[in-house]
This record gives structure tokens, sequence and C-alpha cells, in this order.
DNA sequence: GATGAATGAGTTTTCATTCAT
DNA sequence: TATGAATGAAAACTCATTCAT
């Protein structure tokens, strides 16, 4: 019984979080009323802040908890270390990912452009982001790319790039063959240097 | 006399387009009000209003008169071409524009990023930009990319992602080396393309 | 078992009736909530109603059980005359029970210091305390005093006065030289009536 | 032209603090909203934000005022010295503000009543009062009174007594006989203190 | 043209109370 | 009887915009 209401309870949560992000996504964080949010989830104004603190920390559950999820796309199996399959499988893996979550990406994108709401969101995201960063880095080193810190920032910036392209026109951004090039690319990098020795 | 007021007139105009840029980079459109935008223009709440007719309206003259002064860099001579030397020029031109519009593109960021937003300039942005990227089109497939759409797809991607990154983090972004990293892929392809011929 | 029962019900009603007040006095009556209060007793939201049909009614609840308890102070025996030797053991009783009764002085001088909110108890209030202040007039008028009617009220002014500096400000208000002062005041008085006689 | 701008500006400011004062005093300053306030002013309600940041500063406005008002009462030509003049023209004056301020004196039990409201002001007032009670233990002290902090205490606790007791029922409250009855009991006072020496 | 006081719709949030379990 | 999730009316406060001066 209990147990059949607690489970209520957490589909109801869910579904506010998912509104929430669906809205966010479409209106930004600023233009979505907490009425409108509750209203799409079925539940009473007053309701929401039984489920979240304030709008604020609906935002922030919102955002960490799909960040953890991405994260664990870079290093799967937890062990701190990035292979060339799993590089590849990471590359994989974030554009399906792109494709399965464009509200979020939306929602990512206005938050990190708007410094006043990215600042505090900051240092929890690179607190999550930082150890993954690091082991892409180990990679670039290991597989012998010259400058493997730009590499990071090349690599993720490109990445960014593409997410930020399809989430905005999901129909014609062509995300396979972007895909293909971009894994391309880093087959034919690492060719080229196991090449040169 | 009448010279001067006007030159003053549009000196103010100016710097009220100047300071809500800046605002609207740094907190974002709906958390700057317009009282702050005319305190930091040193005018009145009310002058604001003769200025521009709302505040969206001063938004869309932000985006667009800057979207303009951008759309220059790929074609400067207006000719409806693009030469190899003009694309390398304009792989320059942009990075130096991002170096200085940094808070130009988080406010270009956080509005594409809101679907809702988004689709109020989007119909005129696309105006702009549409020729521009016609002619891009025409330049990868006259130097014989066999992909050109996604050849251009891709370009605008990075750079998109390469801008952002740099407005996020302009302390730590390596943008010298990645400008460089990028002119030296499209050398290197173009290279490419004229040997197998 | 019963008995055990009912005993735990009224341990939790007069538990909640205690801790309102602490919340009462400390906050005011608006500014706490029906949560705080349940809270602070170990029950749950919901079963404060339980017990009391409303906040209101939680009020009135404390207010009169404390008054009733105060009333007796005046004519311990019920014997509807008040001595001497009673007007002074009053004096010594008022001045205990504002040195435990802190808590209701502060709530109680919050409420009639608000009109709209003293209207509502106001009635019931006059019904408790009248009996005893006409007593106390008696024991006045009895005693030579010139003008009973005033005495009572400057007697009950001044207690009113000492009993709201004392709640203020229970750490440094000089409650036992003060009770002194007036125990004396009246001994005098009294004194000096006799001697003119 | 600008000034009698100004002029209203300030009249309208000076009648919502009087209509505050007195809905405060009627209701209590929680149960009063500022709509309420707006209303009774004439005023739209966002426009009390003009006049006040907030509803706190609002009532931190009338009391200050009114309390510096009221400090002018004890030590009127600011000499820093009390005389016995001085000292019955001060319970003079103060019974005829009392007359005039019931409605500040019942806001101001209800506030120092309420510990969490009381400690928003008690510093600030303290600052205000604590020069005037210093002379008040001043002139005890060099009239002859043996204990005369525990003097100061009495005395102010009495007025408040008398104070509140007359604010709640100012119809029947015998405040001309009172005042008389306490100025005799301080002329008494030093007669007596005059003639043991 | 410039000003800034006035406006009121709109926003987030609170909380006493209800009621199904 | 006890619970605590759900409710929605009401509150403080914001802010783009207007308009009289």
């Amino acid at each position: 019984m209990k147990e059949t209401k607690r489970k209520t309870q957490e589909d109801k949560r869910a579904l506010v979080l998912q509104k929430a992000l669906e809205l966010f996504a479409d209106k930004g964080f600023h233009s979505t009323t907490t009425a409108e949010i509750a209203k799409a989830a079925g539940i009473a104004k007053g309701s929401l802040f039984n489920y979240f603190e304030n709008k604020e920390q609906l935002l922030r559950t919102i955002v960490f908890d799909t960040m953890l999820q991405m994260a664990e796309l870079i290093d799967p199996n937890h062990d701190g270390v990035v292979t060339e399959e799993e590089f590849f499988g990471m590359i994989r893996n974030t554009f399906e990912w792109v494709g399965k979550k464009r509200e979020f990406l939306l929602l990512y994108f206005s938050i990190v452009s708007q410094p006043t709401v990215y600042n505090l969101l900051c240092a929890e995201l690179w607190e999550i982001l930082d150890p993954y960063l690091k082991q892409l880095g180990a990679f670039f080193r290991q597989s012998g790319f010259e400058d493997p810190e730009t590499e990071v920032r090349y690599f993720l910036a490109m990445l960014d790039g593409m997410s930020i392209n399809y989430a905005m026109d999901p129909g014609n951004f062509p995300i396979e063959k972007i895909e293909k090039k971009i894994t391309l690319y880093y087959k034919y990098q690492l060719q080229e240097i196991n090449q040169e020795h």
C-alpha cells in the first residue's frame, strides 16, 4: 500500500521534472512560470513546492540529474581510463544521447550563455565534469596527440557546436553524417600518429 | 547646432544599445530590467522608450545590427562569390570577431537556445544569413568537397562550438591554437582534394 | 488500556498548547505556522486539527486557560472578598506568576495591542476578569482609598507595565526590587489612611 | 512647479505612513496587507514600493520617526541634563503625547511583545533611547533617590503600563487622574528626600 | 525630447486546512 | 486516530510601460 503511494509520489515528481524540462527548453527558465509547470504536470500550483523547494532548485535538479547521466557516457566502466575503443564508443554514445536529449541541450545552452545563471551552477558542474575531462586529456596524451589539452578543448567545443545546431534544427541538421565525419577524423588522426612511429 | 544635437541623440542611442548588450549578455534578457539599462546608459527610465519602442525591439535591434556586421565577414566584397583566399580570410575574421564580440555571442546563444524566443527572430535571421550560406556551399562544392551541404553545417557548427566555449571561458579557451587547428584542417582538406585530381 | 490512551491523548494536547504558546510568544501568532507547532509537539501537521478546530481556537484555548489560572491569583479562596492579607498575597502571587509565565505575557500583550484581534477575545476576557476587578475595587473602597475605581485602574496598569517590561527583558529588569517597591507603596498608603482616622 | 510636485510626493508619502500606522495599530503588522495600505492611501498597489523599499522598511520608518519625536519629550532643550522642572514637564508631555498617539502605542506594544519582530528594531531603538535613559538616571541620582537605576525602570514601566491601558481602552481609562497621581507621587518623593536632609 | 512617478498585471511562494489512506 | 500530500486563496513584490509635466 505504502509502496504504491511512494511510487505515485515519485512518478509525480518525475513528471514535474519532465514537464519543467520541456517548458524550460521551449521558453527558457525565466519565461516559464511555476504555474505553467504545475498545470502541465497536472498538479496544483502550490503542490509544486511540496516536491521542490523553489524554482531554482527544480532547475538544479534537472541539470545535475541529467549531467550525471551524461557523465556516464564518457567513462562507463568507471575505471578512470579511456581506451581507444571507449573513446569511439563515447562519440557514439554522445551522439545518441544528443538525439534523445534535445530538450536538455537547449536548456543547458541557455543556461551556460547567461553568466549570472551559469555561475550559480558552475562550480557543481565542473565538479562533475572535471574527472572526465582529465581522463580525456590522458587518452589524447597516451595516444600521442601533440597538444592534448587543446585537443580536449577542441573536441568538446566541436561536440557542443554539433549539439546546439542539432538541438536548434533537429529536422535538418545531418547529425548522422556529422557523427561519421568526426569519427573518421579521429580514426584518421590516430592512424597518422601510429604511422609516424 | 541641430547637427550636434542629432549627434548626441545618436550617441545616446548607441550607448543604450551597448549597455543593453552588456547587461543582456551578463544576466540574460529577462533578468535585465529596462530601469537597469537606462541607468547604465545614464538616461531616465522613461527616456528609453523614446529610443526604442519596447524592450523586445531593443533586443531585435541589437541582434540584427550585429548580425549584419557579422555577415560582412563572409563575403566582404559583396560579389556573391567566395574564393579560397576569402574563405581563409573569413575564418580569420570570424575568430577576430569572436574575440571582440564575446558579449554578443553570449546573448546570441541564449536566444537561439530558447525556441520561443528564437522563433521570433528566426525568419529574419535566416534572411540575413541565407545568401552567405549558399555562397559557402558553392565554395565547398567548387572546391570539390564530396558533400558540400554537410560541410557547411559542420563548418558553422564547429565555429559555433568554438565561439560559445570561448565566450564562456575567454581566459582559458586556447582560441588562437584552435583557429590554427581549423585553418590547417581546411588547408589540408583542400590539398588532399587537389592531389586526388 | 483506554485510560492510558486517553492520558496520552491529553498529554499530547497539553504539549501542543505548550509548544504553541512558546512559538506564539517568540514569533507572534501570525508568523507561527501550524506546521511548526505540530513539529515542535512531535505530531503530524494534520493531527493538529484533531485536537483543535483551527489555529484561532488553539489561540483562544491558550489564552482562556491561562487567564483562568491567573484569575485564581486574585481571589484564591473564591469567597468573593479580598482581605488586606489576600491583597498583598495577590501582589506576591502575581509577581511569581509573571516570573513563570513570561511567554504568556508576551502573547497576551501582542494580542491586546491589536484591536481587531483583541475584540475577538475581549468579551470573554472581561467576563473572566470582571468579578475580580469588582472585588479589587471593593477592597480599595473598604480600605478607605479616595478614588477606588481609579486606584484599580492604576494598580492593574502598573502591574501590566511591570509585566511587559520584565517579559521583554527578563535578564535585566529588577523584578524583585520592583515588587518590594510596590508592596511598600501600598503598605504605606494603607498606613497613611489608617493614621488619618 | 517642481516644488509643488515634490510637495505632493511628500504629502502622499506622509499619507501612506499615516494610513499604514492606522492599519498596523488596528490589525497588527502581519494582518495588514500592502494592498490595503495602498488602497487606504489612495494609490496603486505597486506605488507603495516607490515610497518604501518594502513592508518592513515602512514599519521601521513609522517606528523610528515617531520614536525620535518622542525622545524629544524627555530632554527638549538637548542640554543633556534633566532638571526637576523638566522632569515634571516630561511627565506632562508624555501623557499629552500618549493621548495623541494612541495608534502608535498599540503598534509599539504589538512590536515589542513579539521578540522576533522586536529584535529587528531593538538595536536601533536602544540607540535612540539610551542617552535619555542615562539622563533620567542622572536626574534620579542627583535628586537623592536611593536606587536610581531601579527608579528609572520603575518609572518607565509605569508609563508603559498607563500607555497600553489607555491605548486599549481610551474611552474609560482615567488618564488625567492617573497623570495627577503619578505627578503627586514624584512631588511627594522629592519632598520627602529634601526633608530627610 | 526628457523625466520619473504611477500603474496593475503577473510572478513566486506560503500556509491553513482538507481528506484519502 | 494519525498521517502527510494536495490544495488554492492570498501575500509581497517586480517591472515594462505610460503620461503629465
